[in-house]
DNA sequence: GACGCAACTAAGCAATTGCATAGTTGCTAC
DNA sequence: GTAGCAACTATGCAATTGCTTAGTTGCGTC
């Protein structure tokens, strides 16, 4: 349970740097210690001074590291529409690897405290959230920017839920259910376009 | 900006309890410590040990102190509509008052590592969207249950980045949307009830 | 008014923390 | 092969941590 990674000469910075991710997700951001870390990592703590100086520099890379990893794996994110699928294939990707959603929890609300790091907790969001907003317009939804907000805050606190309160089973319907209040919209402004376009107010 | 209250004799539990969640807010978990806790509540840090024990002990203290506060103060949540008076209010609310927002978002993190924790966190959500469910009911839509479930998403995942990486002036916007949403799905199901009904599939 | 007891403080200790210092190991360029 | 240098380890220390022990203070009760 401690010391898992066993490294060759010249992985270190890339395995403290997975390392700190971990820790932090399994113990927390009071968790985050040097020698917690190093432990993961399989090697001797003061390699992480090495390579990194501080404490807070390394979670400051941590964070470049894994959010640079998060935005990929949001290739979810590519799907055009919020069925069934899409939401069946993110409560998985939320089961089967939490630690990455929990590491950005934490250092998103560590982002607050810490001015270091809001300009990636914003790129982060703001990456999530121009994507989604690209998708809805493509499907000829209006209003988009605040659209996209709130269903990227929808998606973003089903998963919150996921992690800490909620199972998957109640989850995922409930993802499913954002799909067909989308439709139902979409239904509704494209059946009386002309009335619209046309009528006063 | 240390030793911040002054205490009658009595009233030091309260004031740890408030000091505890204030400190989380604005240092962390990280930054939860006996001595700044006793040091925002105006008293010796012995007094902690003395009221609850052990530290963990204090935080799930604060943690029913604040979840007990925090239903309450979404009374916000017994208006009726997500309207614009709606979203201003819930806006202002986070502005004004962040702190027990941020502490019930560390907490609720926490809570996945510490089960003590599991059963306040639960409530507290569930709570909220039973509310909500009951709301949504009234209105006559369907499918409340997992609606009830993303529409909170929503709204928490709103407030989560008006704390964080959103200013109140868009997040605004986007709570306002919710409720365009809600009322158009509204409009698209009640329109055609008959079809629906009669029809197969 | 003094007894009893909860609320509170003072002092300190063992453990853990971040990190500095000093050294060793292994790759790579020539 | 060996010089040079980055990657890495071992040791240790000052500061901070949670919490124990031993005491003091103030309030209600009879």
């Amino acid at each position: 349970m401690a010391a898992t990674r066993t490294n060759e000469y010249g992985k270190g910075r890339e395995a403290l740097l997975a390392a700190t991710v971990q820790v932090v997700a399994e113990r927390g951001l009071h968790g985050l210690t040097l020698r917690a870390v190093a432990e993961v990592a399989g090697v001797n703590n003061t390699l992480i001074s090495h390579h990194f100086g501080t404490k807070d520099a390394l979670l400051h890379e941590a964070v470049a590291w894994a959010t640079a990893r998060a935005i990929r794996l949001s290739d979810l994110s590519a799907a055009e529409t919020i069925d069934g699928s899409f939401a069946g294939a993110l409560v998985e990707l939320v089961t089967s690897e939490p630690h990455l959603q929990i590491f950005q929890y934490e250092f998103v609300l560590e982002s607050r405290r810490r001015p270091d790091l809001r300009a990636e907790a914003v790129a982060l969001y703001e990456g999530y959230i121009e994507g989604l907003e690209l998708a809805l317009a493509r499907h000829g939804h209006a209003d988009t920017k605040p659209l996209a907000r709130a269903v990227f805050a929808a998606l973003d606190g089903l998963v919150f839920q996921q992690l800490t309160v909620a199972e998957g089973i109640v989850v995922q319907p409930a993802i499913e259910r954002i799909g067909t209040l989308l439709e139902a919209s979409l239904a509704g402004s494209t059946a009386r376009p002309l009335q619209e376009i046309g009528g006063a107010s």
